[in-house]
RNA sequence: GCCCCCAUAGCCCAAUUGGCAGAGGCGGGAGACUUAAAAUCUCUGUGUUGUGGGUUCGAGUCCCACUGGGGGUACCA
């Protein structure tokens, strides 16, 4: 790359490295010069590096700067290697604390917002990542929200955006829902507050659609993506087969004549229907509505006093796996399938209203929850398989394993996976039951009773229903002039109370209508920022299908692994959807996942409350950012945590120090860049190519760590080369081999430590930037070593040390082993059994 | 409870396919420079590779069991 001369800072000669001072003269070039920005002109191979897009919280903080110089080494490694990376840069800027912040203060959240994004892009920018700022993108700005509003109008056409009632995961304390996803351990993602549940009439995306493609898709991420998220990910999926079984529900004396209705029947799901025989009374959900459908009246009291209890149970209480069982009768019977036999119904809550049908059969003897309510209740247990184990009545400890059929009819003498498979021909020829697969994942509750979020695009028309803004009148703006307590959290969305918002005209009809007040989770935002980063200013169009075409999907995504569950599964959820509207051609939106560690203090997390925070601003005063950078990376490999307590930046700043003063010496030498490193001293030429060649291998494993290793060890190598050593002269400054070995030492630290890079290139005479010096290049020759030192070994003892060409025969190499004297004294005539040779390094003597 | 990952020097960590256990850093120790110190530089590494077993000529590396640590998930039928 040219840049004019006139672009290069000037420096003084004679002065000690000064982190301040290269980060005050290289400070803005980038930007300046547009360095990091993509040519897209399709004259080299296109590479798209993603670091997961930061939460405008304040300033940046540590666990930023861990992730992002991860990301940045990616990008900045494919740069040099001559690839047109695109490496963009923006915001998730709509979410809950800019909301709380303006109640506070009696502002706009957006005020708050777009403070904040001012104040840490400052921020990133001082640390040097090698981003396109020109790509920037807010999801709450109006151009970027118009699209999340005009795609959820393309999964509303597609039935994939829907709404239902359902009891859902409730947040008191933030006071909107969650979804599922954003409940940990029965409390919110967000706050950490108990959640509970509450009935309300919510949006939801129809992700389960998705499932099995979610779960078969995973095979083009293995090995690419930590095999942990993905065992999180189908974990979360949850599949399991099994099937669904019809029980006859006898009619009550008040039903049994009306109408001539035969009673309804109602369906389970299991993954034991070799069980069936088994199954001695059946429990529904208490809290779903096929209980209150089902009771009789003599039990409907009971029964509703049991489901108001259960409102003050908190969803970590209701977790809890060892509390007791409880539950009310029905009323009600049930017929088996199979058998005939009339099953009493209970409804407990212990089975889950959104899991499978909502109803169980309950197979005590071999299910350890059934047992436990059979046992509480005084219920039957009816052993149905001979594991070989005791009675599970007797025992109070449910059987689960395999074994053989008992008292269950033609099942008997069948092996549990031979009886499941024929329980379920049986119920399929009697039309009783069908196998199945069932999925733990529930749809995604979207919508959120807040206001700093994109407005679901949906009018309420009395007349017409639930009508979708057509594309044209979006984005549905958020009001402007509101703030403070008009923000507060009621219960219901705070847009709900701007009676000049809400009220608008259907767009279908003109009447009077009003507007959906709820907001979209911002998971949605970040489920297709990836996507416009590709054409972030388009003014027409979601994207531009050719440019989404031309990047995407993203090679390599950065981020920590706390989004596993959440941001990456709606992502590929969302990639999918897309991919079967025909807006996009790929089904997996990131093709390679790296996460990075946490940054901890004293091997915990960095937390106000221990007090043990670390503040990144004093790092980077205190050490530069180079060095804060370097120790990020070097300290451990980068899915590693890294604990700042025993990390060393001082130690960064002092090895820069001794790189940088390799340039400085090479820049006092005189020695003019571009001259043949052909005749240089061989020996440092070797170390230089070895590193370079080891260095672009340990890159493309992700060893970091051990990339800036091998760099330090480059560095002590070249300062011994110019020094000399108390036996031999050193080189001096001016060897070819020296200035090589500075170069590669330059374009290795540009990928951590671009200031010092930057400013270690200047003085080696070249035009900046080094971000795009090219990789470089390695001669095969000087990578093979003419000797090898081989090993002799006596029954696996090293016995001698033998300095052999590499290209040393087994034959002749076993030869000179034997020949050896060491050897020859530890064999003391043992007789030899065996010789294993491995050419030129080893040679085994067993006796 | 179930699933996954990890364990190498005082500490953080290296060690292509099984082939000499040690690259790099921190800390420690010794020394040089200094009146002294800081900074800088030089020198300095023997350890049950968590434990026990197995496979192999050979195991840090592969297999099994266990221990310790971390993470995920959990009335999911």
């Amino acid at each position: 790359m040219s840049q004019p001369a006139q672009g290069t800072p000037q420096q003084d000669e004679t002065e000690e490295y000064s982190f301040a001072a290269l980060e005050e003269r290289w400070g803005g070039y980038w930007e300046q010069h547009r360095t990091f920005a993509p040519l897209d002109d399709g004259s080299a191979e296109r590479r798209y590096v993603l670091d997961m897009f930061p939460y405008p919280s304040g300033d940046l903080h540590m666990g930023h700067a861990e992730a992002f110089a991860m990301g940045d080494v990616v990008a900045r490694y494919w740069m040099q290697q001559g690839y047109d990376v695109l490496h963009p840069i923006g915001w998730d800027s709509f979410g809950l604390p800019a909301e709380n912040a303006a109640i506070k203060r009696n502002a706009h959240p957006a005020e708050w917002t777009y403070k904040n994004i001012d104040t840490q892009k400052s921020s990133f920018q001082r640390y040097g990542i090698s981003a396109d700022w020109s790509r920037e993108l807010h999801t709450s700005d109006p151009e970027y929200y118009r699209w999340t509003q005009w795609l959820f109008q393309q999964f509303h056409a597609k039935g994939l955006a829907y709404r239902k009632d359902s009891p859902v995961n409730w947040c008191p304390k933030d006071q909107t829902v969650l979804a599922n996803e954003q409940v940990v351990n029965g409390s919110c993602e967000r706050c950490g507050t108990p959640v509970t549940k509450k009935s309300l009439n919510q949006w939801y995306f129809r992700i389960t659609e998705y499932a099995d493609r979610l779960l078969e898709d995973m095979q083009q991420l293995e090995g690419h993506w930590p095999e942990r998220v993905l065992a999180m990910q189908r974990n979360w999926i949850g599949r399991s087969e099994g099937a669904h079984v019809d029980f006859r529900v006898e009619p009550t004396a008040a039903t049994a004549g009306q109408n001539g209705q035969p009673g309804q029947d109602i369906t389970v799901f299991t993954t034991r229907p070799d069980t069936l025989f088994g199954a001695t009374f059946m429990v529904v959900a208490a809290d779903a509505d096929l209980a209150l459908e089902l009771v009789d009246a003599e039990h409907r009291e009971a029964l509703e006093t049991y489901r108001e209890g259960l409102k003050n149970v908190s969803e970590i209480e209701r977790q809890a796996t060892d509390r007791s069982k409880t539950g009310v009768f029905l009323g009600r019977h049930a017929i088996n399938p199979l058998t005939g036999e009339r099953l009493p119904m209970w409804a407990s809550d212990y089975v889950l209203a959104d899991y499978g049908t909502g109803a169980i059969m309950a197979v005590p003897a071999h299910d350890q929850r059934d047992l436990d309510f059979a046992r509480t209740m005084g219920l039957d247990v009816r052993r149905v398989l001979d594991t070989g184990e005791e009675d599970p009545a007797v025992t109070g400890t449910a059987t689960t394993g395999d074994g053989t059929l008992v008292n269950s009819g033609e099942l008997d003498g069948l092996a549990k996976a031979e009886a499941i498979s024929r329980a379920i021909e049986i119920l399929d020829e009697r039309g009783t039951g069908r196998g199945t697969v069932n999925y733990r994942l529930r749809d995604w509750l979207l919508s959120r009773q807040r206001f700093w979020g994109a407005p679901i695009p949906i009018v309420h028309c009395p007349d017409c229903g639930e009508v979708p803004v057509p594309e044209d009148q979006l984005p549905i703006l958020l009001p402007q002039d509101v703030a403070g307590e008009q923000l507060a959290p009621k219960g219901k969305s705070p847009l709900a109370g701007i009676e000049s918002w809400v009220n608008t005209t259907c767009p279908r009809c003109g009447g009077a209508s009003r507007r959906d007040t709820d907001t979209m989770d911002t998971f949605v935002d970040s489920s297709w920022y990836y996507m416009r980063f590709a054409s972030p200013n388009d003014d027409d169009q979601v994207f531009d299908r050719a440019a989404v075409d031309r990047w995407l999907p993203v090679e390599q995504y950065v981020g920590g692994v706390e989004h596993a569950i959440l941001h990456l599964l709606y992502s590929r959820f969302f990639t999918k959807a897309l991919y079967d509207m025909d807006l996009i051609s790929f089904t997996e939106p990131f093709k390679a996942l790296l996460n990075q560690g946490q940054v901890l203090n004293g091997g915990k997390a960095m937390s106000k409350s221990l007090g043990n925070g670390v503040d990144l601003g004093e790092q980077l005063d205190t050490f530069g950012v180079d060095a804060v950078r370097l120790t990020m990376i070097f300290a451990s490999p980068p899915e590693d945590d890294v604990d700042w307590a025993d990390v060393s930046p001082g130690g960064s700043a002092k090895f820069l120090a001794r790189a940088w003063r390799l340039a400085q010496d090479v820049e006092s030498s005189g020695a003019a860049p571009g001259t043949d490193p052909d005749g240089g001293e061989r020996s440092l030429r070797q170390l230089t190519h070895r590193t370079v060649a080891d260095a672009a291998r340990l890159l493309d494993d992700h060893k970091f760590n051990v990339v800036v290793a091998r760099t330090m060890e480059l560095v002590n190598g070249v300062r011994k080369a110019i020094d000399g050593t108390a036996g031999a002269a050193g080189l001096g400054a001016g060897d070819p081999a020296v200035r090589e070995a500075v170069e590669a030492v330059a374009i290795l630290l540009s990928l951590f430590a671009p200031y010092t890079a930057e400013d270690m290139w200047a003085k080696l005479g070249h035009e900046p930037s080094v971000a795009r010096a090219g990789w470089p290049a390695v001669d095969e020759a000087l990578l093979v070593q003419d000797t090898a030192t081989a090993v002799v070994q006596v029954k696996g003892k090293v016995r001698d040390r033998l300095e052999v060409p590499v290209d040393i025969s087994a034959a002749d190499l076993e030869q000179l082993a034997l020949a050896s004297e060491a050897v020859q004294r530890s064999l003391d005539g043992a007789e030899i059994r065996k010789v294993i040779v491995r050419e030129p390094k080893l040679v085994n003597i067993v006796v």
